[in-house]
DNA sequence: CTGACGATTCACT
DNA sequence: GTGAATCGTCAGC
């Protein structure tokens, strides 16, 4: 990176309301460095999990799993799990140990190694859909369930903040996607996005 | 051990 | 809009 940033520490991680943590990290920045192979894009769409009350939470009720068990961990942990056993989903664990909060990063904007983005994604025309959707996330940037556990303060993969910021009328709050099974917490407005962005996935409002 | 299923994506009608 | 891909996870027997 050339210009100055500064990489998010566990106190950003470390607070009790999920969805203000989803919130601000639109506009933050999501590296990783695997072989000397840097991606990085801007996060554009998050989507909360408030852990034990949340239905649509894996760790809805405490369960504790083997897959699970790293939300249980510290703040700015790595969680990432295999969806539909073809995607790896990246999210982010936030508040104390204990208590499974996390955030599923959906989409960025590429800032930095699109063309490594490209091969490792395998798409023939570069457009929006590189970083769209939290699977194409994961692909672009090369993290897979291997790294579910990593503290994302020191190590290959990290969130930063350069300074920038969007504005209050640019960002958009909805429904999560895809938690249909959840009932009535499949209503709660978990999901921010940046409006107009067209990395954003899904529907827009 | 077994079966059902998923915080998705893409190709195809 | 519909359906397939594809496999680890988890509950239940």
């Amino acid at each position: 990176m050339e210009n100055d940033y500064e990489v998010l520490q566990h106190s950003f991680y470390d607070r009790s309301n999920v969805t203000v943590i989803a919130r601000e990290l639109l506009g933050k920045i999501l590296i990783t460095s695997f072989d000397n192979e840097i991606t990085a894009g801007r996060i554009v769409e998050t989507e909360a999990y408030n852990g034990a009350v949340d239905r649509a939470s894996h760790a809805y009720g405490n369960r504790r799993t083997n897959r699970t068990e790293v939300m249980f961990g510290k703040p700015g942990t790595a969680y990432v799990y295999l969806c539909y056993g073809i995607h790896h989903l990246f999210n982010v664990v936030t508040n104390k140990k204990e208590i499974p909060h996390a955030i599923l990063i959906r989409a960025l904007e590429p800032t930095e190694g699109i063309s490594i983005m490209q091969d490792r994604t395998r798409k023939k025309v570069l457009d929006n859909t590189l970083t769209r959707g939290p699977g194409n996330v994961s692909k672009a940037l090369g993290i897979f369930t291997y790294h579910s556990g990593l503290d994302l303060v020191r190590s290959d993969i990290r969130i930063v903040d350069d300074g920038f910021q969007y504005k209050k009328k640019e960002i958009a709050v909805t429904t999560r996607i895809g938690v249909d099974y959840a009932g009535p917490d499949a209503l709660l407005p978990y999901r921010f996005i940046v409006r107009d962005n067209p990395y954003v996935s899904g529907k827009r409002r």
